[in-house]
DNA sequence: GATCATAGTCGTCTGCCTGACGATAAGCAC
DNA sequence: GTGCTTATCGTCAGGCAGACGACTATGATC
């Protein structure tokens, strides 16, 4: 049976990038602003098309090296620093969502430690971290005092997809760990967890509950006075991926 | 800016299902033989190519019905009957999936209870209810002394992401009630878990979580003896979607 | 109709984990 | 040193899960 064209209709694929960090307490995510209608001058994720002979996650992981210069962790070199996380999440395809053509999306979730500054094409100006928080926003007025806009296209229902998924899987995994530099203490670690979820956590159980987790991180030996205070053993992430049993997350 | 369809290179754009079901104890999915090549005569997961005005989810419910005659639930009525479960699982999208040409593909996961009989078409022996076990089993003989050819495509990959998501979700979910019929007893959920998770549980335990979770189940009033032994009361599920504390799934 | 097999339901006990929180340790700023 | 900060160790009570005993109510079989 030949290949035939015209039994199938035609679609743009493109990725998008929900890119999460931890910055100053807040749990942060990458958004662009866009040069070109539609929506142009809004706020957007980063993302593009996908090239004709490129997977999936090949074009994610390309579009996350062009916004942030963070290259993807391989899970095969678990040592490997300042490696991002990355990990399909959804795709997007209402037929209305693009205004100009058929679009689907397959939108991808990085999580990377608290990076010095964004890029987009060498343009700072043309890409920030901004408090999720503040990208969902409805209305209102931002920390800056220019009035929110939401977000372009349908970038504000899959930040929050994200968000979730970024929220419930450090639950059950050491995906928490993927948002702190290669070595760090307990203490950023819990700061971490009390970031993404917006809750404080009590320092004494969550530290029981990771050093008792076998596999969970492992001591470096090493120490750093960097929070302040009183001398912290520095860790790396141990092998572990799965939380058996999980943290728990507070009732709000 | 005018739309430029030079820009991106066009895809085809297809859902592809992964349905569930329980039958005789076992975890069991629907697969279709394939008419044409490539792959011909192969076992494959239904699906099709998405229609141009067609949301992701639309299309899904669209095939399902048509290879299963199911209806989607709809969770704003709670108390609808037969209706499957349907969520979006992944896309996949290497460029070498289909040698015919750029496909990605939507993969769908729906879970269903036991159905009379599949009908693909109308055409009953091009479609089948078989154990995901013989569907990802690699070479061997299945239980009909046939000799087992590997799924069509990359869709062994598809399946086995899909019962993962199955395991992992009944863990923290009360999906698994999507398996059973409208009313149905402690045991018949139980043994829904058994099947899907391949363990024993004990029914005395099982019996005590899932009647102590509040909102889980909600009695019907009435009993049935329809598995023997003593009369069970029968439940309806509850409105409670989330289980908190979870559903432990025992060490292998 | 007695007996048996089957499934359902209620309890008990023990160990583990968590949340709450006291106490101590070890740095820095003054 | 005093005070402040963060880190770390310990204790205790409550909740939940696994193991398992006991009892109940059907249908099947003799």
């Amino acid at each position: 049976m030949p290949y035939d064209p015209s039994a199938f209709p035609p679609f743009a694929v493109t990725v998008d990038l929900v890119v999460l960090t931890v910055r100053r307490h807040a749990l942060c995510a990458l958004a662009v602003r866009r040069g070109e209608p539609p929506f142009q001058g809004r706020w957007a994720l980063p993302g593009g098309f996908v090239r004709a002979d490129e997977d999936l996650a090949q074009a994610a992981a390309r579009e996350l090296a062009e916004e942030t210069g963070l290259r993807v962790h391989d899970p095969a070199v678990p040592a490997q620093d300042n490696g991002a996380h990355l990990e399909q999440l959804a795709t997007y395809g209402d037929p209305k969502r693009d205004p100009r053509m058929r679009v689907v999306s397959v939108a991808h979730l990085a999580l990377a430690p608290d990076l010095p500054a964004p890029r987009a094409g060498g343009d700072a100006s043309n890409a920030r971290w901004a408090p999720v928080e503040e990208l969902l926003q409805q209305g209102g007025y931002g920390r800056d005092g220019e009035p929110v806009t939401p977000l372009a296209f349908d970038h504000a229902q899959i930040l929050a997809d994200g968000v979730e998924r970024a929220r419930s899987k450090i639950e059950y995994s050491s995906l928490a760990t993927a948002f702190c530099t290669s070595e760090f203490t307990v203490g950023e670690l819990r700061r971490v967890y009390e970031a993404v979820w917006g809750v404080a956590l009590d320092p004494r159980n969550f530290h029981r509950k990771v050093t008792g987790t076998p596999g969970f991180l492992v001591p470096t030996g090493g120490t750093t006075t960097r929070q302040g205070g009183r001398p912290a053993q520095l860790f790396r992430a141990g092998g572990a991926t799965l939380l058996n049993p999980p943290m728990l997350r507070p009732e709000v």
